[in-house]
DNA sequence: CGGCTCCTTGAGGTTAATCAATCCTGGTGG
DNA sequence: CCACCAGGATTGATTAACCTCAAGGAGCCG
């Protein structure tokens, strides 16, 4: 077992935590079952590598509790962070459909893991479309979101950060502003620069009277300037 | 009917093209003629529009023939290139979760399609998994390829051309070059730039006995080198 | 021969990365 | 309680990449 990797339960948790996420809910209780058998659930501490790129490929990973991070290593350059996984969200389905990851994963906090067997997983798809049509919505929306990422970094960085903080507010349904939840320096990563810039920007948007910054804390003092920069 | 569209066949010609199509190769017959019911095969000149962003959206599309271009439109900036569809690839899925287009399509060439009913389609894929497993293997893959364009998008100009040298080389089953299919100013938005850094780059490459350029040949002098530019 | 479009070339400006130094801040031990 | 240190965050100066604008070619019709 992985360094800072812990078993947790058997059945009760595992049941628990693919009821509880949403692609999951509308499963009838034989089906939940059928895919409990195939998954483990799995606590991690925070930074600790769920898989590497080119690692075997035997399961995917769905989201309990926590937040991942997927990430690309490039040689000759940082490792390019693809996107989030939190709550409810699936990373790794190219196990699926490839005997290889695709790219490395990562948690960002102490994080709970469903791991679901790829190659039974395949099984149930081919029986039972319940299990298909979830992952094809949840596939989409992600094929959606990396859209939305090449877009976002044909942007300057200010308008990729305007971006991502309209988002963040919007995710944590506050009306005027958000908290940074992540390093500044993870955030630099997940915007496609370097800290020094985004210190820079958000001195630049703060001197703007756009937003003001207080630590780890943003405010909207000018939102729609913030949605003109975004280019939305 | 939109401009520069025309309805071809009935049932042989839809037949046909669903049957060419790898990802329906494996349907029985019985199965072709039921996605046959729900697909109208369309031909259309070089560009035109198939549908624009914000569209509503009843249907997805898969290539016959040709080739289309997929791009968002994002106000005070050029239409960015989010890649192409060529045969045997979809494009429009987002119709199948959501009832708006997500981006805008518009054809390069003389094109075949075949529009396909996305509302009937759910229905297909809630019945029979045969219909869902290949639309997931096909999202996989395009999934995989937008992860690369992010990761691409990091890389500076000369590594994301000599990428897609190389890319392009390989689809076109030549060991030493390939042929420039779109235009440069294609090509360049492609890229994620514009065509004076595209021809430039072209031009130093050159310079460096790299590649030669020969208006749209291109040819491989220095591969390894062409390799490492692209961090491979 | 215009007129057209696309590509190329040049000059200049802007953006953002790099490098190096400094500043916090939170923890540690005297 | 306070000096000290280590880490990240900030700032400044410099450099490099790339975009923009403007001015030529080169091919391609009429």
């Amino acid at each position: 077992m992985a360094p800072g990797e812990r078993l947790v339960g058997l059945q009760p948790q595992v049941v628990a935590d693919l009821a509880a996420c949403p692609i999951y809910s509308k499963l009838t209780v034989g089906q939940l079952e059928r895919l409990a058998s195939l998954t483990r659930s799995i606590d991690m501490g925070p930074e600790v590598v769920v898989f590497r790129q080119a690692d075997p490929a035997d399961a995917f990973y769905l989201v309990s509790d926590g937040k991942v991070k997927v990430c690309k290593v490039l040689q000759g350059a940082p490792p390019a962070t693809i996107g989030y996984a939190r709550p409810g969200e699936t990373f790794g389905e190219s196990a699926l459909f490839t005997d290889e990851h695709l790219a490395s994963v990562e948690t960002l906090q102490r994080t709970r893991l469903c791991r679901i067997d790829a190659a039974g997983y395949r099984q149930l798809m081919l029986n039972e479309p319940a299990f298909a049509i979830p992952m094809l919505a949840l596939m989409a929306r992600q094929l959606w979101m990396m859209t939305a990422r090449v877009e976002e970094l044909l942007l300057p960085v200010p308008a990729r950060l305007a971006r991502f903080l309209l988002d963040a507010s919007t995710e944590q349904e506050s009306a005027d502003g958000c908290r940074l939840t992540v390093a500044k320096r993870e955030l630099a990563a997940r915007l496609g620069t370097v800290p020094e810039t985004l210190s820079r920007t958000l001195r630049r948007l703060t001197a703007a009277r756009v937003i003001s910054n207080d630590y780890d804390e943003v405010t909207f003092l000018d939102r729609p300037a913030l949605q003109r920069l975004a280019q939305l």
